[in-house]
DNA sequence: CTGAATCCTTGACGATACTG
DNA sequence: CAGTATCGTCAAGGATTCAG
């Protein structure tokens, strides 16, 4: 058994199932700067993510990595390297974040909750 | 001190902040059905989602209701009968549920995991 | 019919420290 | 730099029963 995240019970309906996937603390964002800003190293990405540690980053970049949505490119190099990048896969998404990056900040607009710029973190 | 959600502490990511709002076993998929099926009572709501709970599914809908997202309508009859409707607010993130209900499907379909029809369920 | 009450499990996530 | 290891917390969700 292969290791089972929570909701791999997913039914058959598209909106759980997708959902789920991008379910996790930060999994949407690491999608969407890799699709906006292309290809980025680990301390990279988690520098753009305040509050995430290098633990919980590592799991959900694992958890994508096993559902086709980046690669994972290490270089055999001193100091290590690894690079990780969207996969075609992961690029069929890229119009859905955009979308929820779109909404919530109209959302966060009428909350109230200003946000200055229109970046994702 | 009003109740939290774990994720309230959500930052100004406006990416973070709606998946925040649809996380949670069924949200989602109740959004959709009052959305593609309009207004619907407790039970036919439980109906739909085959292994939820009632516990499990007030507390969805007192959430999205919190978040404005849904009303909750009741009607001072026996027995007992209650609405749940999208609102205007609600009725915005339309195009996004329909989006991930479509990419959830050719996903599950590239996955050689079938669902016979369109349906969200 | 629409929940509320109670009890319980579990896994998502956090903090901190350490390493090739 | 890119992680592991270890320990701990806590809220999400499950099961069951009861009630207006």
């Amino acid at each position: 058994m292969p290791k089972r995240r929570k909701y791999d019970e997913a039914p058959p309906c598209a909106i759980v199932a997708t959902l789920n996937l991008i379910n996790g603390r930060w999994k949407g964002v690491v999608l969407y700067y890799l699709l906006t800003k292309g290809t980025m190293r680990f301390n990279e990405l988690q520098r753009h993510l305040p509050g995430c540690t290098p633990r919980l980053l590592v799991k959900q970049l694992r958890e994508l990595e096993e559902d086709a949505f980046i690669t994972r490119t290490v270089y055999a190099v001193v100091p290590p390297k690894v690079e990780y990048a969207l996969t075609d896969e992961g690029r069929t998404i890229g119009p859905i974040l955009l979308q929820l990056n779109e909404w919530g900040a109209g959302w966060l607009e009428r909350r109230g909750l200003r946000q200055k710029t229109a970046r994702a973190a």
